[in-house]
RNA sequence: GACCCCUUCGUCUAUCGGUUAGGACACAAGAUUUUCAUUCUUGUAAGAGGGGUUCGAUUCCCCUAGGGGUCGCCA
């Protein structure tokens, strides 16, 4: 397989989505499987759907997740450019082509006629597709409203009772007839192509060796294998793939809880974690295994492996995932990454080394980046003890131990941990103490928190001088 | 409704005719842990149904059912 190029091609229409993201991610998985190329594609033929600021976002998206193209807008190329409203022209002369050849021909109808159209066919249930009434329009006619510049469309002409065969990589042989074609629109009215058009004349001149899409995309394949065939051009290889679902099995949407990835990484998931899940949702390896880097995943990716059925977006998974990602990631980097979180939350900054240890003890119990500074509250900014909290400290068996730790703790640093072990177990067999009774006390007094990292650890992020201090401020006789 | 696609535990999936149908998440129980969390062990749980083909079907074929997608001057 020589020459691989693969494109994923939005619509600036918001934030990358879930859905779009496996598509992405496939796209790139493979070109870097194949030594092929990764090419992004602006599709912003619908002018009315445009939002401001969509594509810039999308770019940083893909950037910001690693997911780097190799041509495309910003990144340049040879087969530039690669945002469609800058390709009009080219567009305009393909369509020409059609129309000279007697593959397209011109429409006039409003949507109004074709609302009523539709709806007439729908009553008398018959299948819904364009009666072509302006196909039967005279060359007088046709020639004269055009001088007279009336509104009009450039449909394509779908040969009548012919099947379609292709073979998807995925699916393998799918056959379609084309009764159940419409005369596609090709380009519409204010002279912006549709993506039939747009996405086949590109692929082309772009060179696509193969078409990964959708699923969504697939009953109209037979249009674009005939846009090929009268254009006079090879098709490229299709590939569809298997839908991201919602827990209902419906494709995932907007309307079913959040589903653009911006709102996943502000939540607090890591890139690894959601690429690598995002991955696993239509594709899996030869063996068992579910952990895979970004790299890792590039070496084993193939479109042989990749799933027919849908799949369902399991969000428990997920945390569960995020969470392992916590865990595995170099200490300094989910420390750098929940910083904004403890700015978000109000929470004081300590010195460097002191934060490494908190993000240490916390991203042990955390799947979210914010937990890490929520949990990091306890060292930085506790809370007030509730009534019945500073009731259990002031009993005489927690004083006890209190008073005990504020006279025995030593004051100078270090404390090697083994020092420290032995100081509580020492603590233990003196007062006689152990289990909750002993340690709630001591946890109370440090962190205001019942639950918590284990002793040693609290004392090593407090410091000793700190220590002494809250202990001393639990004085109560 | 028409056309197309799909169908293994609740979810993501392994299996490319012969397996006690495996793994992971979730769930349950237990162990470790001073607490919480982590970790570990164990358990519950699946081939949609019906026909074929075959010595033998989850695996191949057909039918049925169910689910999904598409049917726009949206992509």
């Amino acid at each position: 397989m020589t020459d691989v190029r693969v494109r994923f091609a939005p619509s600036p229409t918001g934030f990358l989505h879930l859905g779009g993201l496996r598509t992405a991610l496939y796209d790139y998985l493979f070109a870097r499987h194949t030594g092929g190329s990764f090419i992004l594609r602006i599709e912003d033929t619908d002018r009315s759907r445009f939002v401001p600021g969509a594509i810039e976002n999308l770019i940083e998206s893909l950037r910001n997740l690693g997911l780097d193209f190799d041509e495309g807008p910003s990144a340049g190329g040879a087969c530039g450019p690669y945002v469609q409203s800058e390709r009009l022209d080219l567009y305009h002369r393909e369509a020409r082509r059609l129309l000279e050849s007697g593959h397209a021909y011109p429409c006039f109808c409003s949507s109004e006629t074709l609302a009523k159209m539709r709806e007439e066919q729908q009553a008398k249930g018959e299948f819904v597709k364009y009666d072509r009434r302006c196909l039967n329009l005279s060359p007088e006619e046709v020639q004269a409203r055009l001088e007279r510049k009336e509104p009009h469309v450039i449909r394509l002409k779908m040969p009548d009772g012919r099947k379609f065969a292709f073979t998807d990589l995925i699916r393998g042989d799918v056959e379609m007839d084309t009764a159940q074609s419409d005369d596609q629109v090709l380009l519409k009215s204010d002279g912006f192509p549709t993506y039939h058009l747009a996405a086949v004349v590109d692929d082309h001149y772009m060179r696509i060796s193969h078409v990964i899409r959708g699923e969504e995309w697939l009953s109209s394949t037979p249009k674009h294998l005939w846009l090929y065939e009268c254009l006079g051009w090879p098709a490229p290889l299709w590939v569809h793939l298997p839908l991201i679902l919602n827990p209902d099995r419906s494709k995932l949407s907007k309307r079913v809880g959040d589903v653009s990835v911006e709102s996943y990484l502000q939540k607090g998931y890591l890139k690894e974690a959601l690429l690598n899940f995002v991955a696993l949702l239509g594709w899996h390896g030869a063996d068992d295994r579910e952990i895979y880097s970004l790299e890792e995943l590039c070496r084993e990716f193939s479109l042989e492996r990749v799933n027919k059925a849908g799949a369902v977006f399991d969000l428990a998974k997920l945390d569960w995932m995020n969470g392992i990602y916590m865990r595995k990631l170099p200490l300094e980097e989910i420390a750098s990454r929940a910083l904004p979180y403890f700015h978000a939350a109000g929470i004081p900054l300590p010195e460097q080394d002191v934060l490494l240890k908190i993000v240490a003890a916390a991203r042990e119990r955390c799947t979210l980046l914010p937990e890490i500074a929520s949990y990091s509250r306890m060292f930085l900014a506790p809370r007030p003890l509730t009534p019945e909290e500073e009731e259990l400290l002031g009993t005489p068996q927690a004083q006890s131990v209190v008073h005990w730790f504020a006279d025995n703790l030593p004051t100078s640093e270090p404390l090697p941990k083994e020092e420290l072990d032995a100081l509580v177990k020492t603590g233990m067999a003196e007062l006689g103490l152990k289990g909750k009774d002993y340690y709630t006390p001591l946890r109370l007094a440090l962190i205001h928190e019942p639950h918590g990292p284990e002793l040693p650890v609290i004392f090593g992020i407090l410091g000793l001088e700190r220590a002494h201090a809250l202990l001393r401020d639990k004085f109560r006789r």
